[in-house]
RNA sequence: GCCCAGAUGGUGGAAUUGGUAGACACGAGGGACUUAAAAUCCCUUGGCCAGUGAUGGCCGUACGGGUUCGAUUCCCGUUCCGGGCACCA
């Protein structure tokens, strides 16, 4: 008999054998070079996995694994992002603590990711709910609160050097409130009075990318904009450090551009801009705009100020009033959604005129709510000929269109591209301002050189000055919300004040109810004990506030962000109490070799994480400037439903290739009743009292279901578990296939109907390796010289594979191999003996037990990669084409150290050839080195 | 609107980056073994045409052009799908 592959007892054995043997633990070692690989942590949800989540973690364990064999020190660690909505909204509504059942969730994704053999080191675990880890969390606020960004430096520093430059001026203000103040708008963590995304539905504020097309991210709850004093990180002052790290980085280039768009860098000039009250009166005041197009001020026919700005006000003039309160009061009706889907001209004179300090020109000053307070000075100078905006508002005003770019027609809409020769500018000589004996003159220019002309000319006079600009917000920091990382903050007089660095972790205090307080207050308002004692310092009893000694704490706690910004650097120390990392560990491990995630968390995760690392790589407790070097996005799986046809009306269903000829209704079936689109009839009868009855039309004897790609979901019944598969099939299939369905980096469907390709190459490797009593079959024969060079092909083809992440055609190499090696016969052990290295990084359970079959000891994540030799892989047959009229080609053999003009001369010399080129001329020859060699012909003159 | 990435058999996907398109796998069809099923093994499988046959010819990588001896690959234009940004001046 021969011996049978039998996955599940050879997956339990290594099991046991890896957890006794401690395999996977990793210790620094400066003898050895390090290589880090990190996958973005899960949210432990309540439903589990399904075949796509580990998708990733599979991904990289093959890396890790490789890299392991190549002799590195391999750090592979995994940890939960513990705080998150859903556990706190089962809370409300259950009353169950959100840590029962987080930690519940947890112990089941465990279970789920240990039976696909990852090879983590799971003494690193982190989470981010625990108060060993928050700690770190709390303590990186803190540092934040007391850094400020030098500008010059381009770096955080402590915020005492703030304090001194300020007292050294003399400008230090003596009120503790005045300096809490001043300070607050420098900080790096910051008290800001902002507009934020509120959230009713949810009961608490978002940030930016927690909101989508103005509802909420988690839920979809409409999201309106609020002012509230929240805690933010001035993220936006590393604006031009995350857009130049991008440039260090191996990401895919998708990612980096959806990185740059967020941060949104634009290169422009600030125009100071004077105004007056009446159409030709003295100015009273001016105001500033930005604008990217300097070269367009010769077109300027009005100003536009955001209805927020604070300069509203000012000018408006008395005989306008009446009218730009009624539009205030209109655009404060309208929600944030509403504008972005409405786009409608709307706005108002405010009575006042600007001065175009190039024309002299007196502009009207309009109020529109198309101008962001937000982005730039919130007032712009419009160009109506030049600005599809500016056109329509002029449009709808009756307001002039001055083209300025030769052959631009801007009778239906405006010119926009930066493509041209500049006009108009100015229309007349005595049309542009005099200053210090010089006049603007852009005609004739191109646009660039006008924009580039322009700020020169505002530079020299002082009319304005160059500017960046940033589309990149400050994140909004707190969330009123119970699951979530405390504030380590005290309000003394109102003044937020930091609990001691020594006393931190403050952990999350208890409470009844999960709910905010009556009173509206986050949820921590219900928390008894939440209140902080300056003596003894230590959290007390909230009845004990005196505001002498004892003082609230805060009541916000952070967002979902916070705890996964820096856990990265923790794992390489995770169980140290003085540091959120030694600098020792931190010098070896430097920062993430390889990263794998999804790409949905560009403008989230990775730029928070970005951030942070930033910070603390000024602080110096982070080795590097970017936190990771390359990263990998790993695809969606996707599910594939299956259907079948009911008869409308009756309980009767139709196979698919009938349906066209009946009234049927679709509906969606369970896929795993479902096998190669073949339907189980008793289990679909079983599936649902509904069905227990179902008639059936067949075709050939059977029920064909139609099947569609859609997101894998409960509703669409098309949800794979990994247990399942892994129960039927083996781990080491699972991690096959998964990698066989495609790229890694694309999105594709899961479809189980092919998994037994996989199978069958895992059977057939099993195979070779015993002889047909079940008896080890490697013997110590020479190995052939054929099956020598199948074992090279493949070394050479999966090393290459693996370190492109071509996984799925490694495994393709593999199954070749193996075919040709059983069409051998191949019993040797010299080649036979490398196969289990090679496939240990995609099957390391059947790696494992055949390395042991083998008379080897320890474990095969301790053996060498194979190193293939050339000598084994020299091609010798080439292939020859004599091109003419059409193609005519034959194969030919050439000596292997042939040179091309070698293999030229040889081929026209060949007999094969000379019969095609008896009464040619020879036009052209070319040979690749190792390919082919063409010759083209054509007939003799 | 702007930016990025794509489009290859019935299906998932290969093609050493300019060198025999469709590797590998699934599915399908045919066959062997078997009382039968499962498992296993062998053959065929992009389309069309010719031939009893070995085989040969033509067409084919979304569509239309171009460069080249040679294009799935490079260039220009078009269509479609996916992703990002979006009254950002």
């Amino acid at each position: 008999m021969a011996k049978e592959y039998n996955f599940r007892e050879i997956e339990k054995k290594w099991h046991r054998l890896w957890t006794e043997r401690q395999t996977y633990k990793v210790t620094e070692d400066w003898s050895r070079r390090k290589y880090y690989v990190l996958n973005m942590f899960p949210y432990p949800s309540g439903a589990g996995l399904h075949v796509g989540h580990p998708l990733g973690y599979i991904a990289s364990d093959i890396y890790a694994r490789y890299k392991r064999l190549q002799g590195f020190n391999v750090l592979n660690p995994m940890g939960y992002d513990a705080y998150g909505l859903p556990a706190e909204q089962y809370a409300i509504k259950t009353g169950q603590h959100p840590e029962k059942t987080t930690f519940a969730n947890i112990d089941r994704y465990r279970q789920q990711l240990d039976k696909i053999g990852f090879c983590f080191d799971w003494d690193r675990e982190v989470r981010t709910c625990s108060p060993d880890y928050y700690k770190w969390t709390q303590w990186a606020f803190q540092k934040m609160f007391n850094s400020y960004f030098d500008e010059e430096l381009q770096k955080a520093q402590p915020i005492e050097k703030f304090i001194d430059k300020f007292k050294q001026e003399g400008k230090w203000p003596d009120s503790e409130q005045e300096q809490s103040d001043l300070l607050m708008q420098h900080r790096l963590a910051f008290l800001g009075e902002t507009m934020v995304n509120w959230c009713p539905g949810l009961g608490t504020v978002l940030a930016n990318d927690e909101v989508v097309e103005g509802v909420s991210v988690r839920g979809g709850y409409p999201v309106e904009q609020k002012k509230m004093r929240q805690w933010c990180l001035r993220v936006s002052a590393y604006s031009q450090r995350l857009l130049d790290g991008l440039d260090t980085i191996d990401w895919s280039e998708s990612i980096k551009e959806t990185q740059r768009n967020w941060i949104g860098r634009s290169e422009g000039t600030e125009v100071e801009i004077p105004y007056t009250l009446s159409p030709s009166g003295e100015p009273e005041g001016a105001f500033t705009i930005f604008t990217t197009r300097a070269d367009t001020m010769f077109g300027v026919t009005f100003f536009v100020l955001a209805p927020e700005s604070e300069l509203v006000d000012k000018v408006t003039t008395p005989e306008q009033r009446q009218a730009v309160d009624e539009y205030i009061k209109y655009v404060k009706s309208r929600t944030e959604r509403e504008r972005m889907i409405d786009h409608t001209v709307t706005g108002v004179f405010s009575g006042a005129y600007g001065i175009n300090p190039i024309t002299g020109d007196h502009c009207p000053i309009y109020i529109a709510e198309y101008v962001l307070a937000g982005y730039g000075t919130g007032a712009i100078m419009a160009v109506p000929a030049h600005d599809s905006r500016d056109y329509a508002f002029a449009r709808h005003f009756g307001l002039p269109i001055i083209p300025l770019v030769e052959g631009a027609d801007v009778s239906e809409e405006s010119y926009d591209a930066k493509e041209g020769i500049v006009m108009n500018s100015p229309v007349s000589p005595d049309k542009s301002v005099e200053y210090d004996g010089e006049r603007l003159c852009l005609n004739g220019l191109t646009i660039k050189q006008a924009i580039a002309e322009t700020k020169r000319f505002v530079q020299a006079h002082g009319l304005g000055h160059i500017k960046v600009n940033y589309r990149l917000r400050d994140a909004i920091f707190s969330r009123q919300r119970y699951w979530g990382e405390p504030f380590p903050v005290y309000y003394k007089h109102g003044i937020p004040t930091m609990i001691p660095e020594q006393c931190l972790p403050i952990e999350l205090p208890q409470v009844e109810k999960f709910l905010p307080t009556e009173t509206g207050e986050p949820p921590l308002g219900n928390a008894k004990v939440w209140a902080w004692d300056e003596q003894n310092r230590r959290v007390v009893d909230c009845s004990a506030i005196d505001n002498k000694t004892v003082f609230p704490i805060e009541l916000y706690t952070m967002p979902g962000f916070a705890g996964s910004s820096a856990y990265y650097l923790r794992y390489m120390d995770p169980h140290n109490n003085e540091a959120l990392v030694s600098p020792e560990a931190a010098a070896y491990w430097q920062n993430v070799d390889l990263y794998v995630g999804g790409s949905e968390h560009a403008t989230g995760h990775l730029i928070y994480s970005r951030f942070w690392n930033k910070f603390l790589f000024d602080l110096g407790v982070s080795k590097t400037d970017e936190p990771f070097k390359k990263l990998v996005n790993q695809g969606m799986i996707q599910g594939r439903s299956n259907f079948v046809y009911r008869i409308k009306e009756t309980n009767t269903f139709v196979s698919l290739g009938l349906k066209d000829q009946y009234d049927v209704t679709p509906i969606h079936v369970d896929v795993n009743i479902v096998k190669n689109d073949i339907l189980d009839l008793e289990a679909f009868k079983a599936w649902s009292p509904e069905y227990a009855t179902a008639d059936f039309i067949l075709e050939d004897g059977k029920y064909v279901c139609g099947w569609a790609i859609e997101k894998m979901s409960k509703s669409m019944y098309n949800v794979v578990n990994p247990d399942m598969i892994v129960e039927n099939y083996g781990a080491d299939t699972l991690r096959l296939y998964e990698m066989f369905l495609g790229p890694v980096e694309q999105s594709k469907p899961w479809d189980t109907n092919g998994i037994d390709g996989c199978f069958r190459f895992l059977k057939k490797l099993w195979a070779l390796f015993w002889d047909k009593d079940g008896n080890l079959a490697a013997t110590d024969n020479e190995p052939s010289p054929e099956s020598l060079k199948t074992l090279h092909k493949l070394i050479k083809k999966v090393t290459a594979d693996i370190e492109s992440f071509s996984y799925n055609t490694s495994i393709s190499a593999f199954m070749v191999a193996v075919n040709e090696l059983t069409q051998q016969k191949c019993t040797s052990r010299t080649v036979l003996g490398e196969l289990p290295v090679l496939i240990a990084p995609f099957a390391p359970h059947i790696a494992e037990e055949l390395w042991e079959a083998l008379g080897n000891t320890g474990s095969v994540c301790d053996a060498k990669w194979p190193q293939f030799d050339e000598k084994y892989l020299v091609e010798t047959s080439i292939k020859l084409g004599v091109q003419f009229n059409g193609k005519v080609r034959f194969d030919m053999l050439f000596p292997a150290d042939a040179t091309p003009e070698q293999m030229v001369s040889l081929a026209t010399s060949a007999p094969e050839a000379a019969k095609y080129l008896e009464g040619m001329q020879i036009v052209k020859t070319i040979a690749i080195p190792g390919r082919i060699v063409n010759i083209v012909v054509k007939p003799q003159a």
